[in-house]
DNA sequence: TAGATTGTTAATCGATTAACAATC
DNA sequence: TAGATTGTTAATCGATTAACAATC
């Protein structure tokens, strides 16, 4: 039972990720947590701490080896295995989403497209057949499904996300503009698409670089 | 000069917007900070102190008017007038974007597609042409242009922002995977889909339901 | 060894929660 | 008026930053 590493930590993981990714691809070997701080415009004492939660990575009088730093978050991260994804409505979020994953260098992998509309059966969506609701609960015992993206009207999102629980995928890429956190077992991430743009309306109108 | 209010608050206020949203369709007149907080698992004490952010809403005894807090909400996040919004990089995801913008019942209106690739001119996206980077000094001159969501890859996405800044587009929906905070009078809000899922990859290992 | 930089403890800051007087 | 519930001040909690001893 190890103690609980706060979500604001968790927020800031891919983006050092990211940063140590792009010193890697510029062939910087080594940094330290103050140069990286200025790279990226946070104190150098939050990304000791930051890491710190996960382990000592660094070496005193040397920093970061870049290599092993990156590494090591990634399997924090949990991209060192891939994932397995079924996208939930193939409207044209769900099928940007797919194209999006597919494209992504990420051990992410989109395996099956389910929608409940009929008509829609068999429609061919970059290479995969889309296949029924009804389906699912077979599919899911002959494949390895890990992560399901909820791209669907907000109406019918609860419902299908306490079926895909019931069902044993209890995480949730999230794009319908409702909460699911009550579901029991659910691990849930939430792309609030509008919530975004009204976020962003407000600074605007109030001229706020955040 | 007023005080600066935290984005902590700022994110939760399209959530509030929402419930709010969902009670005045279920024909609910009043509620306490109390039963919201029920709700929306959240405590009520963080309920009045967000909205004393911005005004003295409610009424002792009586609890907060749903169509007023919510109409109020609406204000101040700048949801009563129409915004205008470009699209700059029409690939799937910009297309996505575009889509998802139109059928969003918010006031943000797409007015305009823009990409830098010349096969793509002229080309019809849901009743749109593409228009041409080089295109774009003359459409801003001539429409007001208050948003732009950068839907395109990384390794444009700085170079272009900057010249959206230039040409007076301030306020940038960022999609592409890095950051842009350092441009100049810039207001971003990004969404960042690759940290999003490495996210749940990492709350799906350790089994957060946050 | 001397210098650099981490890992970690202590201090500060800000955000959340609790409490309660004001007031409808 | 009495009861309910806000607006707001005070207390607590957690996250960020600073400081520094440990150590490469």
């Amino acid at each position: 039972m190890e103690k609980d590493i706060s979500q604001a930590v968790i927020r800031r993981m891919p983006r050092y990720y990211r940063y140590l990714g792009d010193l890697l691809d510029a062939g910087v070997e080594r940094i330290s947590s103050n140069d990286l701080s200025k790279k990226m415009h946070v104190t150098a004492s939050q990304i000791r701490q930051d890491l710190n939660n996960f382990g000592g990575f660094g070496q005193q009088g040397y920093g970061y080896n870049v290599k092993y730093l990156y590494d090591e978050i990634g399997k924090i991260l949990g991209l060192t295995e891939t994932h397995n994804m079924i996208v939930v409505g193939v409207g044209n979020l769900g099928q940007a989403v797919t194209n999006y994953v597919k494209f992504d260098k990420l051990g992410f992998k989109i395996i099956g497209l389910f929608d409940s509309n009929p008509e829609k059966e068999g429609q061919d969506v970059r290479g995969m057949k889309i296949m029924m609701m009804e389906d699912l609960p077979k599919f899911v015992k002959e494949n390895k499904v890990d992560i399901a993206a909820l791209t669907l009207p907000r109406a019918y999102a609860e419902k299908t996300a306490r079926d895909l629980v019931n069902l044993g995928i209890t995480s949730i890429w999230n794009f319908a503009h409702v909460d699911l956190d009550d579901i029991d077992g659910i691990v849930v991430e939430n792309v609030h698409l509008s919530d975004s743009l009204m976020r962003l309306s407000y600074n605007a109108l109030n001229n706020k670089n955040i």
